[in-house]
DNA sequence: TTAACCCTATTTGTCCAACAAGAAGCTGTC
DNA sequence: GACAGCTTCTTGTTGGACAAATAGGGTTAA
């Protein structure tokens, strides 16, 4: 029922900071300003906001951590959109023990991107497209170590995903990409190996060659819960917590 | 070719700040720290870095805005994992003027969340899903104005998309908001009628209660693109850059 | 011994002042 | 008019100060 953005625990009064911060985003908002545009001196944001300028840099601080503005020393702050960068840049704390929901909900929506995505994919895709995939797939095997090799798997099929044309899915694979990592270096660090991922990627390009929209999905399908199976019993990464 | 995360242009180097929050990252990677646990306080932290306190708070800052950790006055701060939230206030910031590449791109994605995925929602609707929706439609009839009608018809998409029961896929849904209400919005303006709409609604859930799969597709597939039509051939926002 | 109370130290939030380094703009000279 | 040099401005960082409120310890009373 409670539709409010933030959760219900604001009980805890704003501190001048938060305030700024919004006063900044009606500043914006009022001006009418956009990506390129300068924003004024942090001594001119102090006399607009009567805040002091340590509160004004850490409200800047938030803005530049959010990718809104990016501010060049002795030069001044303009807005920039790099907010899908900061995005991927917040999931590079190892804060949380990622959980079994949590491989599970981001493998499920692998299969709704990839696997459900046939026919798009069907439409899209060229044979310069194809072509990409087979060299990126056939550098998957003169990759050594599991990092490695797992990068490149992910970069396989960020590649499919590419095929789409769209940049905020794009975007969101790209966000993905830490916990889509650790599932497959889990799987690799099992059983599977460089060459049984080889050949299932090759068998997927191939369904997607002959346009066989039966075979791509089950291959697609066997391929992505062939890395998760080793999640379903086992806690994912309980050696983690130490 | 380049893989780097973030852009090339790290010719800056990197403030004391930055370095702060590298070190940060690095102390709860190497503590183990994880949800619920306490970080040291900013005296401590200054004395680990060298740095001065309003370098510490300033880093402190991002790592609030990243949602990694929560502060409270003269308690200290612990590490939560509010990032997805966080990201949903990355994007309440209106600086980009939205191109209309943009909303295809979120279009399309909707599509792909909404219409290509009738086999799990089939699999996993419930009759109290059904009956949520309904209910959630009903109330469409009753809602005044563009906003809060906008807000309504949001409402119900995400209810839809609970259906999957996937936080991952939730959570990117609730990321695109913004953007999804400002079609929606958009839409309602022109010439689509609160009525329109409710019965295009009722058309899709009449499709899953019968598990007619095509008539779902079909049905969801025009409904979204009615409201999408009015961005094909006029620049969606002009009037918003003044 | 236990419970209640008070006091002190601690911790975060905010502000002020200062300096360094470098960019931008102005000025004087040729 | 063009260029060199200077001044001013702007951000990055540091240190210190105070307010407010909590946590914890010590004291006292039952």
């Amino acid at each position: 029922m409670n539709t409010s953005n933030s959760d219900v625990e604001d009980l805890e009064p704003r501190s001048v900071v938060d305030d700024v911060v919004a006063q900044m985003r009606d500043l914006i908002s009022e001006r009418g300003l956009t990506v390129g545009d300068q924003l004024p001196t942090e001594k001119e944001l102090c006399e607009i906001f009567g805040a002091s300028r340590n509160t004004v840099r850490e409200a800047m601080r938030i803005l530049k951590a959010y990718g809104v503005v990016k501010v060049r020393p002795k030069v001044g702050a303009t807005i920039v959109d790099n907010r899908m960068s900061s995005a991927m840049d917040m999931f590079s704390f190892n804060v949380m023990d990622i959980s079994r929901d949590t491989f599970s909900d981001i493998q499920g929506f692998r299969c709704l991107l990839e696997v459900s995505s046939v026919e798009e994919i069907f439409d899209s895709i060229t044979d310069e497209d194809i072509a990409d995939l087979r060299e990126i797939n056939a550098k998957l095997l003169k990759t050594g170590g599991v990092e490695r090799a797992a990068e490149q798997d992910f970069l396989f099929h960020t590649r499919l995903i590419r095929v789409l044309r769209n940049k905020a899915i794009l975007d969101v694979y790209g966000l993905m990409k830490p916990v889509i990592l650790k599932i497959i270096q889990k799987g690799k660090t099992r059983h599977t190996f460089e060459n049984n991922t080889y050949h299932e990627h090759e068998a997927v390009i191939d369904a997607i060659v002959a346009r066989d929209r039966i075979a791509y999905q089950y291959r697609m399908k066997t391929h992505l819960e062939a890395g998760y199976a080793h999640f379903s019993e086992t806690s994912p990464f309980a050696e983690n917590s130490k």
